[in-house]
DNA sequence: AAGCCGACTGTAAACGATTACATAAAACCT
DNA sequence: AGGTTTTATGTAATCGTTTACAGTCGGCTT
């Protein structure tokens, strides 16, 4: 039915290693032969079957992409990152969403086994995720804005937004407030946890009382940031809110809303700052403060670690640490500069990708 | 080195068809024996090769998604919906990013190809995108968003914007306005055509004279919008511009930018209407319109129309026409009620999936 | 001229599963 | 009891490549 190397090697006179050879081009073959070959094959429209040859090769050109949610702007960029890495060295994506579902994850988990990708990129549900397994048949884990247990010999890429959010809470206690809130992802999530200690870290070094009740677990969604903001805003023990750290920009909506409905004016009457600079964040006037995280720029660390990885087997495990930022201050209050692009525009700015050793492998 | 089928038949004292037997679960074991080759895969930690699978039976459970833009926060939906049929089929994805390059399209078909892939899901980059040779295999490609050529046996769902377009035009008119402006995708992409279609006939029906200058053909992100927009606003050779169909929710935000740059309020100053309900559109005071595409639906149905192709091939091309829609118009004008969540959290409605056969196979 | 080397090419054994076919044992029927 | 089906399992070929190993052949060295 299908065209196989040894229609080709028929046509062409040859024998099946010499087609092979010609389109793996390992070893030499005589002009004239590869030119036989190459005319064969485009007449019968040959295509090589990539199972055969993974099969053979013991380990497919293939990445498994396995991360939490692939409707959230910051792990798309993420993906877009990745994906532009593998492409431009031959390497495929085996997309798999979590859903923050450790089921899930560990299924696909599996499945990354049974195909033998060749590399796993994932962005793990918990600390202990599962992926000993792959660890152990010697596959390489890059694991991505959340980290794995400390033991584990994979390379990792972070973004520091415990700094982040305690520079965007400084701020907030320099302009003058003290009743700040905090709507963080889930508990269990790492860089929701992150987020927090960069909060509390802020108000301790300010010396200001902590209110637990200021600070919000939600799910990391719309629906989420509407709900702790309700909370926040009726639960008044601690007083009425002035402004709110919020964790993402999808959550941000849901706050904004709520602000919205209760008449409340963002920037004015509570201050917001968010994490993930969403291109719709630069249309609110007065501009929210948002805090830029180089989602495409960390897609493309891992990618980069991983292709290293698969070169060089073996080295110890790296960990780099992506900064995320928060603009200068605007001090046009009320009507920012109208200057043409905003800066959201820029969406893939050179990394500054320095790998650096941090813990020996386990 | 790696456990197979051989190392547990053999602690299991029974054959490799047997062991094969079990984890397919074709034929009928014994239970007892059936059990004692469990436990031995346990015990070895075996994990099938999936790879030798695929090989032996010509073809893997996986289906290519070859989309345009990853970060396009429709296709996102899109791709959400069929990741959800697909697990739950147990089929995986291979993720294919085009950014609307038909290089890379042509590049991605070819690799579905040799992976054998069981099936194809794409926005095809053109109506004329190489999807014979696939075909030709007898593989099942599925054509989400923009049609293929008509005589390609392609199962297609699509999502009717000619009309909704017309309908928001429609309204437009209703409301008073005159010059209306509309901009929309590249001419290349078919999408961005039919909304100019609709936007051609509401003005058509309505009697209004159609200004060639209203009309951009922009890229389908957030810079396009904006140079659309300076154009439109700059350009007055047909008279300041009332109101602006936007053709999807990225422009949307340049547009909205421009506006907020010349201290023009959107919905008074100048009315927009704007394909896609992103989330943040929600928090626009006064709100803008939106046109929902059931994008989560779109991918589901694609999936479906898949699986039932492989389940019974050969049938005739299907395709689906779902329907974007406009929500009614809101009586009060300056504040939408504060009903607690907003529409846009209901985000995975159960889709009105009624396939109809339209074309016969060619 | 014998020996050696390098460049090409072929033969055939993997890779790890599935499955057509064969066979043995058990169950059923009359 | 003898024949016939059914059930459970084994044997071995097969999927389409890659690649270790073994030639072959001409040119070069001594």
């Amino acid at each position: 039915m299908t065209i196989t190397i040894r229609d080709v090697a028929r046509l062409a006179e040859v024998s099946t290693a010499t087609v092979s050879r010609v389109f793996a081009s390992d070893t030499a073959v005589r002009p004239e032969t590869a030119r036989r070959v190459r005319e064969a094959a485009r007449q019968l429209g040959y295509v090589p079957n990539t199972l055969a040859r993974s099969l053979r090769q013991q380990s497919s050109a293939t990445w498994a992409l396995i991360i939490a949610d692939i409707e959230n702007p910051f792990l798309t960029q993420v993906t877009r990152g990745i994906e532009d890495i593998a492409q431009s060295e031959g390497y495929s994506l085996l997309l798999c969403n979590t859903d923050e579902r450790p089921d899930k994850e560990a299924s696909y988990l599996s499945i990354a086994e049974q195909f033998r990708v060749s590399g796993v990129l994932i962005t793990p549900t918990s600390p202990t995720s599962p992926v000993d397994r792959l660890l152990a048949r010697g596959l390489p884990v890059i694991t991505m804005d959340r980290p794995l247990r400390q033991d584990l010999a994979v390379d990792t890429v972070l973004i520091d937004s415990r700094r982040a959010a305690r520079a965007a809470v400084d701020r907030l206690i320099t302009r003058g407030h003290r009743r700040i809130a905090c709507i963080t992802g889930p508990r269990r999530v790492f860089t929701a946890g992150e987020r927090v200690l960069g909060y509390r870290e802020a108000l301790h070094e300010a010396g200001l009382p902590l209110h637990e009740s200021l600070i919000r677990y939600a799910d990391f969604n719309e629906q989420g940031g509407h709900l702790a903001a309700v909370e926040l805003l009726d639960g008044t023990d601690a007083g009425p809110v002035e402004a709110i750290l919020v964790a993402n920009s999808m959550m941000a909506v849901g706050v904004l809303q709520v602000l919205r409905d209760r008449q409340l004016r963002p920037s004015i009457d509570v201050e917001i700052v968010v994490f993930d600079d969403a291109p719709w964040t630069s249309l609110l006037t007065p501009a929210i403060s948002v805090i830029h995280q180089p989602a495409y720029e960390l897609g493309q660390v891992a990618g980069k670690l991983l292709l290293e990885r698969l070169q060089t087997p073996g080295q110890p495990a790296r960990t780099v640490m992506l900064n995320a930022t928060l603009p200068a201050e605007n001090t046009d209050e009320d009507h920012p500069p109208a200057d043409g692009l905003a800066s959201s525009h820029l969406r893939h700015p050179k990394p500054d990708f320095q790998p650096r050793r941090s813990r020996a492998r386990s």
